[in-house]
DNA sequence: ACACTGTATCACCGCATGGTCATATAGTCA
DNA sequence: TGACTATATGACCATGCGGTGATACAGTGT
């Protein structure tokens, strides 16, 4: 069980893939479309497509010669928008901590 | 920023953090305690934690000999449900088509 | 100062995984 | 069938990272 978490996690721990799912956010692309749109070399992205479609969270649809992915589970994006406002907030107080080093509030010592 | 979202979510994907994290979700827990809860080895289990600390998620917090670690950011939790529901959800559609090849519904085709 | 406990650090190994190039496969069209 | 496009696969390298044992460091009590 832990370890199927896990594994999710880890598939939106690489940039990469995390920039692929925010491609398709707002619909279904294709392979070329999304390399092009990304800049990256096709062999990379098919491959990181192909785990995210093993793992679940893209869908896969073959339409004459080109393949179209999208999201098949858009639990993705509460995911990430959580994290998100996490990742800033927490960087905020870093940076407030590294300005004022004294700080006698009740939330500090992290 | 994407780097960012891409580390928090890597910091999850680790099934023995994630035990870790657990182990703290109703209290802060010595180390040694974790290692013996998690049957761990001491290095370990202290490398884990200071990752978690370096990247805000848990707190720290010297007390006598001994060093407490706490839940920073309980937004791990609400994280943690929500890829848990997405994943178990997952994998029951998955052994249904297994089960069953002829599945005509209109969600299929994972 | 010494012994003792708890935690962190170091050095090392092994493995999983991302990036990349070359190449294979599937599909389309003539 | 053959040429062409789109996608996947294989082989390879580099590297990041987790696990582990030995050891250093910090705090406490005597």
């Amino acid at each position: 069980m832990i370890e199927l978490v896990a594994r999710r996690f880890r598939m939106l721990g690489e940039p990469q893939r995390l920039r692929i799912l925010r491609a398709l956010e707002h619909g279904r692309r294709t392979v070329g479309e999304i390399v092009e749109l990304l800049q990256g070399n096709q062999p990379n992205i098919s491959k990181h497509l192909l785990a995210l479609h093993a793992a679940g969270l893209v869908a896969r649809r073959r339409e004459g010669n080109s393949i179209y992915y999208s999201i098949a589970d858009p639990v993705i994006f509460r995911l990430c928008e959580l994290v998100c406002r996490s990742a800033s907030q927490d960087a905020r107080e870093q940076l407030e901590s590294l300005t004022q080093p004294e700080a006698p509030t009740t939330r500090g010592k992290r």
